[in-house]
DNA sequence: TCTGGGGTCCTAGGACCC
DNA sequence: TCTGGGGTCCTAGGACCC
């Protein structure tokens, strides 16, 4: 039997986020930057026509002045709360469902092919809509690729009141001859390039293009891709996620930081961050490596980026330990003299903590105890934010942090940050 | 002053072993 | 005359995703 994917994309996700929560920025331009206020991460479609994907927005303090668009620093504690009611509404239309990212989840509607998928998705985007004030566009198809082809097509026609059903037109192939080869997931500029050279521009022609080709030039991920396009569904749903094989912890400074002191204070930060992450996941890590890197922007500056490891002497994600190691690494790399940008932590050689109790039975270390602090900690920062209490290690001035002045509010998470609404304003928020 | 951060998978090639 | 070859493991690098 066929299958029947849906992918459900919640447009311009940061900005709808923003606007939630101030009305008065409906019909306007606004952008959302990076970390660091860096680069413009999403737009609306007022703002699409005025400042590239990714453009660095000091580069366009003129054309944000010039039409006035409303800039917000990144308010991922806003956005993940939101994300988590989107995909609760999500999960109550089918019992299969892969969320992808913060902002997109695939959904099997297999279930529902005797139903007007059409219709059900319009429901399910009308649904997200009420509850949460976040607008989507709907793709379906055969497969995942194909799927993700359909939603970008109802993002692009804005006849299809944004649900578009690729599976529900006899002649596919038409649609897909309208798509570039660099709009499908899993081409990127790299390979968009390579096949562009060799006579394949749409949709149309990778899903023709001869599999040895691909094969040799493009992996068996390529190979993968092409199949889906022909309708061989080659990638699962993956409703478990799998757990991390790595944790990442980096940020770039707000400043330059050059002194070591400052160094092993955002070290600490990181690994600290990135242990309460393992600790979420029931794992622990087993190597420890951090990095540093001067400004790669600033080439007049003197260079330099390293990175140093070790094996941990027993598996842990006990924050205090991680940051020992994480600091001795660090001074194995530091030089004097460079004006550092970043500094990070990555964790690997994750495995479930309940793996390694025997080992632990031989250690001399009293670990309930260290549990128990590191779970009044945790649970602590998740009910008071995080950052309610850390370790001394990352510092108490932190003057290396990431800028953030143009942040909203935590209006969905944090009591002293709620919305006020006064008794005459409209019923803006329809239960 | 000013350019994000966090992930995954695949492949080629070297080291090593027998 | 004639100088192997296959398997495994690890890592670095390159591609991709959001």
């Amino acid at each position: 039997m066929n299958k029947v994917f849906a992918l459900v994309d919640c447009n311009n996700f940061y900005v709808s986020c923003e606007r939630v929560f101030n009305p008065k920025l409906e019909g306007k331009p606004v952008i959302v930057l990076s970390n660091n206020d860096g680069c413009a991460v999403a737009r609306s479609e007022e703002a699409k026509a005025l400042i590239p994907m990714g453009a660095p927005a000091h580069l366009y303090q003129d054309v944000i002045k010039k039409h006035n668009i409303a800039v917000y620093s990144s308010n991922y504690t806003l956005y993940s709360d939101m994300s988590e009611r989107v995909m609760g509404i999500l999960s109550q239309f089918t019992p299969e469902i892969e969320i992808y990212s913060i902002d997109e989840a695939f959904l099997n509607l297999t279930g529902f092919i005797n139903y007007n998928l059409t219709e059900y998705a319009k429901e399910i985007r009308a649904t997200v809509k009420k509850w949460t004030g976040i607008p989507t566009s709907i793709g379906i198809g055969s497969t995942k690729t194909l799927a993700k082809i359909a939603n970008k097509l109802a993002k692009k026609n804005r006849m299809c009141g944004g649900v578009f059903d690729i599976t529900a037109h006899p002649r596919q192939d038409d649609f897909l001859r309208s798509v570039d080869v660099e709009d499908i997931w899993g081409v990127g500029r790299q390979y968009a390039n390579l096949l562009k050279r060799n006579g394949i521009n749409t949709a149309f022609d990778l899903k023709n293009a001869p599999d040895h080709w691909i094969k040799k030039n493009m992996s068996i991920v390529g190979l993968r891709t092409v199949w889906e396009l022909r309708g061989i569904p080659c990638i699962e749903l993956e409703e478990v996620a799998e757990p991390n094989k790595q944790i990442i912890r980096s940020r770039s400074f707000g400043k330059p930081v050059e002194s070591l002191e400052e160094l092993k204070e955002a070290v600490s930060a990181h690994a600290s961050r990135a242990s309460e992450k393992l600790r979420e996941q029931g794992l622990v890590a087993s190597y420890i490596s951090t990095f540093i890197e001067t400004n790669r922007f600033k080439p007049e500056d003197p260079q330099y980026g390293n990175s140093s490891g070790c094996n941990l002497p027993e598996p842990t994600s006990y924050s205090p330990e991680l940051i020992k190691y994480a600091i001795a690494n660090l001074e194995r790399i530091y030089k004097q003299g460079y004006r550092y940008k970043r500094a990070g932590v990555v964790l690997m050689g994750l495995v479930p903590q309940d793996q390694i109790q025997l080992s632990l039975m031989h250690s001399a270390r009293p670990y309930s105890r260290d549990k128990a602090l590191m779970n009044s900690i945790d649970s602590i920062n998740s009910h008071w934010g995080s950052d309610t209490i850390r370790l001394a290690a990352c510092g108490i001035k932190q003057a290396w942090q990431m800028r953030r002045a143009r942040l909203s509010r935590r209006f969905t998470t944090n009591w002293n940050e709620l919305q006020n609404v006064k008794a005459s304003f409209p019923n803006y928020f329809s239960l």
